[in-house]
Order: structure tokens, then C-alpha cells, then sequence
DNA sequence: ATCTCCTGTGTAAGCGCTTACATTAGCCAT
DNA sequence: ATGGCTAATGTAAGCGCTTACACAGGAGAT
């Protein structure tokens, strides 16, 4: 019985152009291996009928999905969706596909997640961070699926990652904040907990600092939700403080930029009488005024090179070197030189 | 022969809990319909085992994936991100998970990536936009694939959509720029080819300009890629033309952003000499000084509108009720009267 | 002319589930 | 006791692909 007006499958090709469905699986999978002729034929019937192998089928035949798993905190941070998009245009190059899940900063939430995603038989994973529960990588080591952290560096545990030393960078900068004159240094930080970039960022510059004779016991520390309010009144808390800082390094860009625009509202000059400085280089940094002096980070190459990573170890690489970035200080118009009061 | 040490199947379950496979299979879809003390065995059982369903098996046999897939034209546009976001949570409280690609305002990578998703055999689709080739359309119909289309409104076709009206607002906005005094207004736009929302804008801003008596061909309308430079060059484009506009239509915050920003390095004062106005509300609209004057639109609660939607024609809703949601204009500081002289 | 070897194609056995249908057992009404 | 139901479970036929293996035919070596 013909199907007809059904979904089209391997055996009307096979029926229409005369061969094997071995013959038109070749075609599609192994052209190489099938004589022009058959090629062309069977091609043709195949756009005919606007053949599609049924992915069930396939996933079932070949163990394999050609989807690839990310999950991330949220897609509604720049950093991350910029980097996603990267990472799932390079997938397509080879035809795999992306499915995205969210966790929300919540490590109990991911474990649920990778549950899901490693159910839906997912070739590989993307993971943000390196930081979670014993538990999920020894679940993620029994299935086997082979998965890359980024975002951040690993180097104790020897996982697969594709990031950068944010401690490293925070630190960095930190330093060029001491090199304006800066003594008073305040902080805004996201949340650390289950956010290992905002604890490693806290922890460069502190350390920094540290080594500049400022002790921690000195440093105004405010952490807050990972939004422009946040930034808000986390800057007017330490504005309120007896003594106000002089400079302020937030961990990251979007604190930054609502910390900027509190000081606009309430009259307070940047970076005349307090500097502020971001971390990441979003789009953000370049619409303030004056820019935020920020921390580049790469966000679309990491998000490239670590799908280039999870593709490989698709072919087999059992594990792949992990890549680390630089990071680049960009000096722009918010950070300057203590008022001389 | 045991299969030691492999993922565990339905067949070691069944063997090892003394049922069988279709007893396995029943507890976990229906166990309503499996006697109480059978269905605590095989729990036992499947827990020892940590057994999980074949992904691609349960694909082939049911017909069905759990899986919704979207295309949008980039995740790197807040918007979208956004809206993304909000949709990828809602499907998760029903246990449908994401694939997401991206089409890159490309009408036609947008077919080829429908037919990506399409042969992994998504349940249904979300799609940015009504415009697209009758090819695309009769795809997805032959197919049978549930879709629904967001960020704009189709009256014409009939097509379930979620979404708000692109031109009603633009003309809202363009009115209340007309109020505040502004006779020589100029547009910058993203580019409209293959973009509906972008079209509908800039159709909605000059329909209620030539309902004001001002010609289209008195109108000064860049069409630019969608980033903060294009805007910052478009800004000052129409700034060396021989009659400077006192009011600038961005077609969204982006472009309003990058505009703003120029006019700031160029020194053209803001609200002062030139008001610009945007559209969305992302947060770089309230990060700029002065913050956008823009439309506010409801991303997230149209990305779970329509997350909505899907799961319920996945049940069987052959056609659900569109959604348009309202705009809101935001007044903030970037618009005001137009210069005395 | 015969034997090998290759190359291109076909045959058919799974892959691990779901589900229509068959079977069995227990119950109640007669 | 018998028949007819119902509820619980089992049997086995797919679902649509891939791929190991078998096979045929032609080219080249002998």
C-alpha cells in the first residue's frame, strides 16, 4: 500500500527510484560510495518528494542524535546569549543542532536539566562554569556524555574547558584602578553563590588589592541581582557609606552600567568624583556615557571554540585540550584619577 | 546474553522485575492502569537500573519528541534573548524541551532551518514575523507541523500568531513626537528587507506623518544593520545633510542607542538641539544618558504566550486564538520640544 | 581463458520502544 | 456449575532508519 499525502519515508525513495533503501541511505549519508547516476536519480526523487529521514528512526539506528545540549544560567544576559548564538551557528556547520535549557544560577536546577537534556540524547553538553554538586559530573561520567565548561578555567579538576582566568582579569584590572591613585576601592558584585566567574572575579581583585596593602576588612562589598536596579542601589548604598569610594569595580557590565546611571540621577560626576569600572564588554559598555572603562572578553569565540570542541569529541576525540582566552582591558571615559580633595 | 555494563533497555528491566516489556512500558506512561504492587517492583527495578528511556526509540514509536523548536533571527538581540528566554521556561513546566537556530533575517536559511528542525522532529515551531516565501508556508502545512508566529500580527492569513502591532505603536510614538512640535523628522531603521517588524515601524511612522501633512518624500530615512555603530553612522548621515531633522524615529533601542551615543561625542546635545526616540524597552534603553524615550513591548510574556500556545496545539488545539498584546509608550528624556530658533 | 580484486548494490537483521490484540484469571449473576 | 465481564498482563508487530554481509559484474593480472 502506498502512503500516500503521508510523510514521505526511505522506502517510496527506494520504490520511486528504482533501488535499495540501502542505496538511498548511502546517497544521503556516504555519497561517495554510490555511482553518479544512482546519486542523481535518487536525489531527485528525494526533492520530489521532499524526503526527510525521520529523526526517531535515525537516532535509534545510529545511537546518535546530531544534537548538542547547552544550558545556561539564562539566556537573558547578553554574555551568554551572544555566546550561544556563536556556538550554535558553528554546530549547524556540521548539521548538529542545538537544544538550550536554562538553570537559573541553580546547580539543583541544572542537575534536572542535564537529566532532561541526556534523556532527549543529546550528543554532547555545553556547561557554564566549573563550579557544581560532585554529583552531577559523576552522573554526567556514568552516561558518558561527553561535555566542555566555559566560561570559567578548571585546571584541578582536568575537564574540557573553553574560557578565561577571570580571577585573573579582575585582578588586572584592579591594578589599573591602583595605578590612577585609587585607594578607596568599593565593590559590587552578582551574586556568588553557584556563580563561580562573580566569586573568581571578587576574588582577583581582592587579592589584588591585597597585594597593594588594602585588606579586605577596607573594601566595601555589595552583592546584588544581576540587573540594572541592582546596580542602582547597590551604588547608592555605597555612596551613602561615611566614606565614599573613590572607585568602584563591578563584576561585570550591567551592574556597572546601572551603578552609572544612578550617579547621573543623583548629580554625581563620573569618573570626576568616582570612577567605575565593568567587566565582560557588552554592547552596554559603548552606550553609556561616559563608556564604561570594562574587561573584554570573547564572548562569541569562546562560544564558537567550544562547539568546535564538543564536535570534535562527537568524532571521537576522547578529550580534546581545553582552550584558554585573553582578555583585554579597554580603557574608556569612566575611569580616572581620584578627585584631589 | 545480559547486556552488562550497557545503558539498561526496556528488556532488562522486564526481565529483571519478572514482567513484561509492554507491563515496563505502561508503568511509566500510564500506571493507572498497572496494578499497584507490579508498578513498585518495576520502580525498584528501574531505579537500581537506572534505566531511561531510549530517546530515539520513543521517538520512532510514538510519533512524538517533547521537543519545540524556534527560529529566530539572532539570540544576540536582546529581544529576542529575552522573549526566548521566557519561552523556554514555560515549555519546561510541561516537560517539552527547546531547539533553537537561527536565521539571520535570511528568509531563505530560515526554510533550511525549518527543515532541520522539522526532520528532528519537533512538535511544533516558533517563527519570528509574518513575512516569509509561500514555499515556507506550504512546507509547514504539508508537513502538519503546529506553528505559531510572534513579534508581529498577520490579519491576512490567519496564521495563530503572538504578537503586538508593530505599525499602531511606531504611529503612536511618531504622534507624540508631532506633539511635542517636531515638523522635520528623520527615520533610522534596521533593515526591512525580510524584517516585517522593521517594515511595519517605519510604514506606521510615515502614515501618521503624511496624516500630519508631511510627505514621505520630506522624510529622511536610513535603512542600517542592526548595531550601535550603524546607528552612531546613521546619526550622523542625517546629521550633515543640509537640513538637519529635530527629531530622529529609531526603529528600535539599538539603533537609538547608537544614535545617542554620537550625538553625544559630537557634542549635539540631546533632548536640546535633537530628540531621538527608540523602540522596545530593553535595558539599554534606560542605560543611555538621557534614557530612551521608547515603546515598551512585553518580550517575555509573548515568549510564554506563545510557549503557551504550542504546548496546547500539541494536545490537540488544532488552531488556538492569536494574542496581541499592547504597546506602552515610555516617556523619558530623550524627547522633547524641537529647538526655539 | 581463468582467477582475483574492486566497486556498486541489494538483502535483511536489528536498534528499543509502544500498542493493538490476545490471553488469562477472577468475579458476579444466573 | 456455567457463562459473561472486567481487569491485568503478555505477545508480537511495527515505527523508519543503518549497516554487516552477500552478491554480481567488470577490470586487470596471470
Amino acid at each position: 500500500m502506498k502512503n500516500a499525502s503521508q510523510t514521505p519515508t526511505i522506502d517510496d525513495v527506494a520504490r520511486l527510484a528504482g533501488v535499495s533503501t540501502a542505496t538511498v541511505s548511502r546517497c544521503l549519508n556516504e555519497p561517495e560510495k554510490v555511482l553518479e547516476a544512482t546519486r542523481l536519480k535518487v536525489r531527485e526523487v528525494v526533492n520530489e518528494l521532499g524526503y526527510a529521514p525521520n529523526f526517531g528512526a535515525q537516532a535509534l539506528a545510529t545511537n546518535r542524535t546530531n544534537i548538542v545540549g547547552a544550558i545556561i544560567p539564562t539566556m537573558d544576559n547578553a554574555i551568554f546569549a551572544r555566546g550561544l548564538q556563536a556556538f550554535q551557528e558553528t554546530l549547524a556547520t556540521d548539521g548538529v543542532t542545538l537544544l538550550v535549557s536554562s538553570s537559573n544560577y541553580k546547580p539543583a536546577s541544572e542537575l534536572e536539566q542535564i537529566r532532561v537534556l541526556a534523556g532527549r540524547g543529546v550528543d554532547g553538553l555545553l556547561l557554564i562554569g566549573r563550579e557544581r554538586p560532585p554529583k552531577t559530573y559523576s552522573f554526567l561520567r556514568e552516561r558518558g556524555i561527553p561535555f566542555v565548561l566555559a566560561w570559567s578555567i578548571d585546571r584541578q579538576s582536568g575537564n574540557t574547558h573553553v574560557g578565561f582566568d577571570n580571577q585573573a582579569a579582575a585582578s588586572n584590572i584592579t591594578e589599573k584602578v591602583l595605578e590612577f591613585g585609587h585607594r578607596r576601592i568599593a565593590m559590587i558584585s552578582a551574586e556568588r553563590e553557584g556563580n563561580d566567574r562573580a566569586a573568581d572575579r571578587v576574588a582577583g581583585a581582592f587579592q589584588c588589592l591585597a597585594a597593594a596593602g588594602i585588606a579586605a576588612s577596607d573594601i566595601d562589598l555589595v552583592e546584588c541581582a544581576y540587573t540594572l536596579d541592582a546596580g542602582a542601589s547597590a551604588f547608592s548604598q555605597l555612596m551613602g557609606a561615611s566614606k565614599r569610594p573613590t572607585a568602584i569595580i563591578c563584576g561585570n557590565d550591567v551592574l556597572a552600567a546601572g551603578a552609572l546611571g544612578e550617579a547621573l540621577r543623583r548629580g554625581i560626576d563620573v569618573p570626576g568624583e568616582v570612577s567605575i569600572v565593568g567587566f565582560d564588554d557588552i554592547d552596554l559598555a559603548r552606550a553609556t556615557a561616559p563608556q564604561l572603562t570594562t574587561v573584554h572578553v570573547p564572548h562569541r569565540r569562546m562560544g564558537s571554540a567550544a562547539a568546535k570542541l564538543l564536535l570534535a569529541m562527537r568524532k571521537g576525540a576522547a578529550k580534546p585540550r581545553s582552550i584558554v582566552f585573553d582578555t583585554e582591558l579597554v580603557m574608556r571615559g569612566s575611569l580616572d584619577r581620584p578627585p584631589a580633595d
